[in-house]
DNA sequence: TACAACATACCGACTGGTTGGTATGTTGTA
DNA sequence: TACAACATACCAACCAGTCGGTATGTTGTA
């Protein structure tokens, strides 16, 4: 739809309070009544974006080569080789539209804020199921869970889009999983056996 | 000040945009035509704000006491320590203020952008400086320097902060300083002496 | 097949309230 | 008296949301 298309373009840019229905509107090409038409309030048109953004990425992620990987741990760190490879280009392009409004209507949009942590949420349930069985593969110290990984993994990519943007460019994000990368390397490597 | 402080506490609970400059004023205890006796404009407040946030925590870590430790490494993991302290509470009182109004601002406010990227990148320097000497002191592998593992513990606490907002506690900063922490302890524990 | 009844998709002028900002006082104090 | 530090009153622009209306299906039924 053009209208969560252009939401997740303008709000990954200018952030949504500071972005106007008027404006919206005008980048899907629509009027403002069919704007109203299809959602009952700009908030509610926030928060169908952040499912939109679900769907539209956990497609783009389902369909990567990496999945591709018999190992879990190879399934995992080719995630990493990924999310480098597509962070590229204009920041507002790469970072994360959930991120960005869940920090920002977090206290203002109860329904913004739900959507988008369960865009993330979901996200990290499905790097836990490899890294679960990476764990039951390889082992790991206690305590350490596909699922804190999993979350683990999200900050750390949510973490680099905000020095992104303050650096102007997508270094931080290449830095950042450089240093994820490492700490899983040491993590499996440590625990287990050579098959890494 | 009194409408610096109004600015910190209301922008991290609804984000700058979504705050109003009569809603700051009243939370202040001041009239408008203070407010701009003050700052030439909103915008203007929001990075003055930043830079009162830069001040305000860089007091609170300079004082603390973990900077009392003669071992560099010792300082940088009492640091995560008091970290995990600090994240107590109500979400938005442990947030960060730069980390926040970066996010949104960016791409709508050059000036916010900024004094916020600012705050962090100088936070992270002061880190880079005891991770540098421990390097130094310990050793570590090839391409890690002390400032890109200060910008990592930004980029880890940033977006364990954004989490945090997801699910409403603290619980996900202090997992995510877990692996921050074992991380760093195995980066240094490999390369170098028992005398961690 | 024909046609009424209804539904969906959309339009854009309009509204009431809010916004950031200004213009013009007032007051404390050096 | 001079000037900074406020306060009060106000404004034009903008905002989300509304509303009366149209155009184009869809469906039930005789």
């Amino acid at each position: 739809m053009k209208l969560l298309d252009a939401a997740v373009e303008i709000v990954r840019e200018q952030g949504f309070s500071a972005t106007s229905v008027d404006q919206l509107c005008k980048k899907a090409g629509v009027t403002k009544g069919a704007f109203f038409h299809h959602f009952a309030s700009k908030e509610a048109l926030g928060a169908a974006a952040a499912d939109y953004w679900t769907e539209t990425s956990s497609n783009l992620f389902m369909e990567a080569d990496y999945n591709r990987h018999d190992d879990p741990l190879d399934r995992y760190l080719g995630y990493l080789d990924f999310r480098e490879e597509i962070a590229t280009g204009e920041v507002a392009e790469f970072t994360c539209y959930a991120g960005t409004s869940l920090q920002e209507c977090y206290g203002s949009s109860d329904a913004i804020r739900d959507a988008a942590y369960q865009s993330i949420a979901g996200h990290s349930a499905r790097l836990a199921d490899d890294l679960d069985q990476a764990i039951a593969k390889y082992g790991a110290p206690e305590g350490v869970t596909g699922l804190s990984l999993g979350l683990y993994t999200q900050a750390v990519l949510q973490g680099a889009f905000i020095l992104a943007k303050g650096q102007g460019d997508a270094a931080p994000v290449h830095d950042a999983i450089a240093h994820l990368r490492r700490y899983i390397l040491m993590l499996f490597g440590q625990a287990g056996s050579g098959e890494i």
